[in-house]
DNA sequence: TCCTTATGTACAA
DNA sequence: TGTACCTAAGGAC
Protein backbone atom coordinates (compact mmCIF):
# COMPACT_ATOMS: atom_id res chain seq x y z
CA UNK A 1 0.00 0.00 0.00
CA UNK A 2 2.93 2.22 -0.65
CA UNK A 3 2.36 6.18 -1.49
CA UNK A 4 3.97 8.35 0.75
CA UNK A 5 2.40 8.57 3.90
CA UNK A 6 2.94 4.89 4.04
CA UNK A 7 6.83 5.46 4.11
CA UNK A 8 6.86 8.50 6.52
CA UNK A 9 4.41 5.91 8.43
CA UNK A 10 7.10 3.12 8.59
CA UNK A 11 10.06 5.12 9.25
CA UNK A 12 8.37 5.89 12.45
CA UNK A 13 7.15 2.29 12.92
CA UNK A 14 10.82 0.86 12.29
CA UNK A 15 12.28 3.47 14.96
CA UNK A 16 9.51 2.73 17.47
CA UNK A 17 10.12 -1.38 17.20
CA UNK A 18 14.26 -1.13 16.82
CA UNK A 19 15.62 2.37 16.77
CA UNK A 20 18.93 1.94 19.63
CA UNK A 21 18.57 -1.65 19.93
CA UNK A 22 20.78 -4.43 18.59
CA UNK A 23 19.28 -6.03 15.62
CA UNK A 24 19.06 -9.79 14.07
CA UNK A 25 19.35 -9.21 10.46
CA UNK A 26 18.38 -12.09 7.97
CA UNK A 27 17.44 -12.27 4.33
CA UNK A 28 15.19 -15.42 4.03
CA UNK A 29 14.62 -15.36 0.39
CA UNK A 30 18.47 -15.13 -0.26
CA UNK A 31 18.77 -12.07 -2.45
CA UNK A 32 20.08 -9.84 0.38
CA UNK A 33 22.18 -12.82 2.44
CA UNK A 34 25.54 -10.82 2.23
CA UNK A 35 24.43 -7.16 3.47
CA UNK A 36 21.94 -9.05 6.39
CA UNK A 37 25.23 -10.56 7.14
CA UNK A 38 26.97 -7.17 7.42
CA UNK A 39 24.56 -5.49 9.09
CA UNK A 40 23.36 -8.27 12.53
CA UNK A 41 24.29 -7.33 15.44
CA UNK A 42 24.81 -3.64 14.48
CA UNK A 43 22.23 -0.85 15.91
CA UNK A 44 19.74 0.86 14.02
CA UNK A 45 20.13 4.49 14.68
CA UNK A 46 17.92 6.19 12.43
CA UNK A 47 15.06 6.20 9.26
CA UNK A 48 14.35 8.97 7.41
CA UNK A 49 11.56 8.67 4.39
CA UNK A 50 11.72 11.19 1.39
CA UNK A 51 8.18 10.54 -1.01
CA UNK A 52 8.14 6.64 -1.50
CA UNK A 53 11.83 6.04 -0.44
CA UNK A 54 12.69 4.44 2.68
CA UNK A 55 16.46 4.63 4.30
CA UNK A 56 17.10 2.86 7.57
CA UNK A 57 20.35 4.03 9.17
CA UNK A 58 22.20 1.35 10.88
CA UNK A 59 25.89 1.96 13.03
CA UNK A 60 27.75 5.32 14.00
CA UNK A 61 24.68 8.30 13.63
CA UNK A 62 27.47 10.55 12.36
CA UNK A 63 28.41 8.15 9.54
CA UNK A 64 25.48 5.69 9.26
CA UNK A 65 25.06 2.74 6.72
CA UNK A 66 22.27 3.32 4.56
CA UNK A 67 19.72 0.49 3.62
CA UNK A 68 17.73 1.94 0.88
CA UNK A 69 13.74 0.53 0.71
CA UNK A 70 11.50 0.99 -2.58
CA UNK A 71 7.99 -0.76 -2.13
CA UNK A 72 7.69 -0.46 -5.56
CA UNK A 73 3.54 -1.50 -6.52
CA UNK A 74 4.04 -5.06 -4.68
CA UNK A 75 6.75 -4.54 -1.64
CA UNK A 76 4.91 -5.15 1.77
CA UNK A 77 6.28 -4.78 5.54
CA UNK A 78 4.82 -6.28 8.20
CA UNK A 79 5.46 -6.05 11.99
CA UNK A 80 4.66 -8.58 14.76
CA UNK A 81 5.69 -9.38 18.36
CA UNK A 82 8.73 -11.50 19.63
CA UNK A 83 9.35 -14.39 19.13
CA UNK A 84 9.14 -14.03 15.37
CA UNK A 85 7.55 -16.79 13.14
CA UNK A 86 9.77 -19.19 10.77
CA UNK A 87 10.07 -16.53 7.68
CA UNK A 88 8.16 -17.44 4.64
CA UNK A 89 10.64 -17.97 1.62
CA UNK A 90 9.52 -14.70 0.35
CA UNK A 91 10.67 -12.44 2.95
CA UNK A 92 14.01 -10.40 1.39
CA UNK A 93 14.93 -8.72 4.84
CA UNK A 94 13.77 -9.65 8.54
CA UNK A 95 14.73 -7.82 11.42
CA UNK A 96 14.28 -8.73 14.98
CA UNK A 97 15.38 -8.19 18.62
CA UNK A 98 14.32 -8.82 21.79
CA UNK A 99 10.72 -7.57 21.88
CA UNK A 100 9.98 -7.53 17.93
CA UNK A 101 10.09 -8.62 14.24
CA UNK A 102 9.57 -6.81 11.00
CA UNK A 103 9.27 -8.54 7.47
CA UNK A 104 10.13 -6.87 4.21
CA UNK A 105 8.95 -8.73 0.99
CA UNK A 106 8.53 -7.76 -2.61
CA UNK A 107 10.52 -4.68 -2.74
CA UNK A 108 11.62 -3.14 -5.77
CA UNK A 109 14.51 -1.51 -4.22
CA UNK A 110 16.26 -3.04 -1.12
CA UNK A 111 20.33 -2.26 -1.32
CA UNK A 112 23.36 -0.91 0.77
CA UNK A 113 24.09 2.42 -0.46
CA UNK A 114 26.68 5.24 1.09
CA UNK A 115 25.63 8.51 2.74
CA UNK A 116 26.46 10.09 -0.84
CA UNK A 117 24.79 7.61 -3.24
CA UNK A 118 21.74 8.94 -0.26
CA UNK A 119 21.78 12.25 -1.03
CA UNK A 120 21.76 11.67 -4.55
CA UNK A 121 18.27 9.92 -4.10
CA UNK A 122 17.02 13.00 -2.26
CA UNK A 123 18.71 15.43 -5.21
CA UNK A 124 16.51 13.88 -7.87
CA UNK A 125 13.56 13.73 -5.63
CA UNK A 126 10.77 16.59 -5.97
CA UNK A 127 9.31 18.43 -2.26
CA UNK A 128 7.68 15.83 -0.31
CA UNK A 129 4.72 17.34 1.25
CA UNK A 130 5.27 15.50 4.68
CA UNK A 131 9.14 16.64 5.01
CA UNK A 132 9.48 19.92 6.94
CA UNK A 133 12.48 21.29 4.25
CA UNK A 134 10.05 21.25 1.03
CA UNK A 135 9.63 23.87 -0.68
CA UNK A 136 5.86 24.00 -2.74
CA UNK A 137 7.24 27.04 -5.10
CA UNK A 138 10.12 24.36 -6.49
CA UNK A 139 7.30 21.99 -7.63
CA UNK A 140 5.23 24.96 -9.06
CA UNK A 141 8.31 26.17 -10.93
CA UNK A 142 8.65 22.62 -13.05
CA UNK A 143 4.18 22.67 -13.56
CA UNK A 144 3.76 26.06 -14.77
CA UNK A 145 6.53 25.64 -17.54
CA UNK A 146 5.33 22.22 -18.90
CA UNK A 147 2.47 21.79 -21.30
CA UNK A 148 2.73 17.95 -19.37
CA UNK A 149 -1.02 17.44 -17.83
CA UNK A 150 -1.55 17.79 -14.16
CA UNK A 151 -2.40 14.55 -13.69
CA UNK A 152 0.88 13.22 -15.13
CA UNK A 153 2.95 15.96 -13.26
CA UNK A 154 1.68 14.99 -9.40
CA UNK A 155 2.99 11.41 -10.34
CA UNK A 156 6.13 12.64 -11.18
CA UNK A 157 8.52 12.25 -8.18
CA UNK A 158 10.79 14.60 -9.97
CA UNK A 159 7.90 17.62 -9.77
CA UNK A 160 6.86 16.52 -6.23
CA UNK A 161 7.68 13.41 -4.27
CA UNK A 162 5.00 10.84 -2.16
CA UNK A 163 1.87 11.02 -4.26
CA UNK A 164 0.63 8.17 -6.11
CA UNK A 165 -2.58 7.09 -7.76
CA UNK A 166 -5.21 8.05 -5.16
CA UNK A 167 -4.03 10.58 -3.75
CA UNK A 168 -3.85 12.27 -7.40
CA UNK A 169 -7.33 11.55 -8.26
CA UNK A 170 -8.30 12.60 -5.09
CA UNK A 171 -6.52 15.45 -4.61
CA UNK A 172 -7.19 16.75 -8.27
CA UNK A 173 -11.45 16.39 -7.71
CA UNK A 174 -11.41 17.92 -4.28
CA UNK A 175 -9.91 21.10 -5.77
CA UNK A 176 -12.22 20.87 -9.37
CA UNK A 177 -9.52 20.24 -11.95
CA UNK A 178 -9.32 18.29 -15.05
CA UNK A 179 -6.63 15.64 -14.65
CA UNK A 180 -5.70 16.90 -18.45
CA UNK A 181 -5.11 20.39 -18.08
CA UNK A 182 -1.90 21.30 -18.67
CA UNK A 183 0.56 22.13 -16.07
CA UNK A 184 0.99 25.98 -16.92
CA UNK A 185 -2.84 26.64 -16.63
CA UNK A 186 -2.95 25.90 -13.28
CA UNK A 187 -2.51 29.18 -11.18
CA UNK A 188 -0.50 29.99 -8.48
CA UNK A 189 -3.25 29.91 -5.90
CA UNK A 190 -4.38 26.87 -7.23
CA UNK A 191 -1.24 25.11 -7.02
CA UNK A 192 -0.64 26.79 -3.33
CA UNK A 193 -4.44 25.39 -2.15
CA UNK A 194 -3.22 21.77 -3.62
CA UNK A 195 -0.07 21.73 -1.85
CA UNK A 196 -1.59 22.87 1.52
CA UNK A 197 -4.43 20.36 1.20
CA UNK A 198 -2.01 17.14 0.60
CA UNK A 199 0.29 18.48 3.33
CA UNK A 200 -3.21 17.93 5.60
CA UNK A 201 -4.51 14.84 3.70
CA UNK A 202 -0.67 12.60 3.94
CA UNK A 203 0.07 14.18 7.75
CA UNK A 204 -3.94 12.36 8.19
CA UNK A 205 -2.84 8.81 6.28
CA UNK A 206 0.24 8.76 8.34
CA UNK A 207 -1.44 9.11 11.58
CA UNK A 208 -4.41 6.51 10.43
CA UNK A 209 -2.10 4.33 7.69
CA UNK A 210 -4.79 4.83 5.56
CA UNK A 211 -5.72 7.09 2.75
CA UNK A 212 -9.07 9.36 4.09
CA UNK A 213 -10.14 12.23 1.41
CA UNK A 214 -14.15 12.68 1.85
CA UNK A 215 -14.99 15.97 3.75
CA UNK A 216 -16.76 15.57 7.22
CA UNK A 217 -20.04 16.62 5.01
CA UNK A 218 -19.98 14.42 2.44
CA UNK A 219 -19.16 11.01 4.71
CA UNK A 220 -21.95 8.70 3.91
CA UNK A 221 -23.63 8.97 7.38
CA UNK A 222 -23.82 13.14 6.59
CA UNK A 223 -25.49 12.45 2.87
CA UNK A 224 -27.76 9.51 3.94
CA UNK A 225 -25.87 6.92 1.71
CA UNK A 226 -24.75 4.02 2.89
CA UNK A 227 -21.36 3.10 4.73
CA UNK A 228 -18.39 2.58 1.79
CA UNK A 229 -14.69 2.19 1.69
CA UNK A 230 -12.23 1.56 -1.11
CA UNK A 231 -10.42 -1.98 -1.05
CA UNK A 232 -7.40 0.36 0.06
CA UNK A 233 -9.13 0.18 3.53
CA UNK A 234 -10.08 4.36 3.45
CA UNK A 235 -13.49 6.44 2.21
CA UNK A 236 -12.63 8.54 -0.90
CA UNK A 237 -14.19 10.74 -3.79
CA UNK A 238 -13.06 8.53 -7.34
CA UNK A 239 -10.55 6.82 -7.03
CA UNK A 240 -11.51 3.06 -8.06
CA UNK A 241 -15.52 4.46 -8.43
CA UNK A 242 -14.99 4.05 -12.14
CA UNK A 243 -19.23 4.30 -13.85
CA UNK A 244 -20.51 4.66 -10.19
CA UNK A 245 -22.30 7.93 -9.20
CA UNK A 246 -20.26 10.77 -8.43
CA UNK A 247 -21.21 11.70 -4.26
CA UNK A 248 -21.22 14.93 -5.28
CA UNK A 249 -23.59 15.51 -8.87
CA UNK A 250 -24.21 12.08 -9.61
CA UNK A 251 -22.07 12.12 -13.12
CA UNK A 252 -20.91 8.83 -13.45
CA UNK A 253 -16.73 8.94 -12.67
CA UNK A 254 -14.98 8.56 -15.30
CA UNK A 255 -11.36 6.34 -16.06
CA UNK A 256 -8.67 6.28 -18.63
CA UNK A 257 -5.34 5.31 -18.90
CA UNK A 258 -2.53 7.80 -18.69
CA UNK A 259 0.92 6.61 -18.61
CA UNK A 260 0.06 3.02 -17.90
CA UNK A 261 -1.90 4.01 -14.74
CA UNK A 262 -5.34 4.29 -14.06
CA UNK A 263 -7.11 7.76 -13.90
CA UNK A 264 -10.30 8.44 -12.36
CA UNK A 265 -12.25 11.82 -12.48
CA UNK A 266 -15.64 13.61 -12.59
CA UNK A 267 -16.38 15.23 -15.81
CA UNK A 268 -18.93 17.71 -14.39
CA UNK A 269 -17.36 18.72 -11.20
CA UNK A 270 -13.76 19.13 -12.93
CA UNK A 271 -13.05 22.18 -14.35
CA UNK A 272 -10.48 22.49 -17.82
C1' DT B 1 -5.84 -23.84 -10.37
C1' DC B 2 -5.43 -20.27 -13.35
C1' DC B 3 -6.07 -15.38 -14.43
C1' DT B 4 -6.33 -10.59 -13.27
C1' DT B 5 -5.23 -6.81 -10.66
C1' DA B 6 -2.72 -3.40 -7.69
C1' DT B 7 -1.42 2.69 -3.85
C1' DG B 8 5.46 1.95 -8.72
C1' DT B 9 9.54 2.67 -11.40
C1' DA B 10 13.28 1.89 -14.77
C1' DC B 11 14.91 0.96 -19.04
C1' DA B 12 14.75 -0.23 -24.07
C1' DA B 13 13.22 0.97 -28.57
C1' DT C 1 5.08 3.53 -25.61
C1' DG C 2 5.88 -1.01 -24.22
C1' DT C 3 7.77 -4.26 -21.12
C1' DA C 4 10.03 -6.24 -17.17
C1' DC C 5 10.20 -6.81 -12.26
C1' DC C 6 8.61 -7.94 -7.47
C1' DT C 7 4.04 -10.49 -4.38
C1' DA C 8 -0.52 -11.82 -2.80
C1' DA C 9 -5.43 -11.52 -2.88
C1' DG C 10 -9.71 -12.26 -5.11
C1' DG C 11 -12.51 -14.05 -8.68
C1' DA C 12 -13.48 -17.07 -12.44
C1' DC C 13 -13.39 -21.77 -13.69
Amino acid sequence: MPEGHTIHRLAQDYTAAFARTAVHTTSPQGKFTDAAALLNGTVLTTADAHGKHLFLGFGAAEDPTWVHIHLGLFGKVTFGPAPAPPPTDTVRLRLANDTAYVDLRGPTTCALITPPEKQAVHDRLGPDPLRPDADPAAAYRRISRSRTTVAALLMDQKVIAGVGNVYRAEVLFRHGIDPYRPGKDLTRAEWDAIWHDLTALMREGVRNNRIDTVRPEHTPEAMGRPPRVDDHGGEVYVYRRANQPCHLCGSPVRTADLAARNLFWCPACQRR
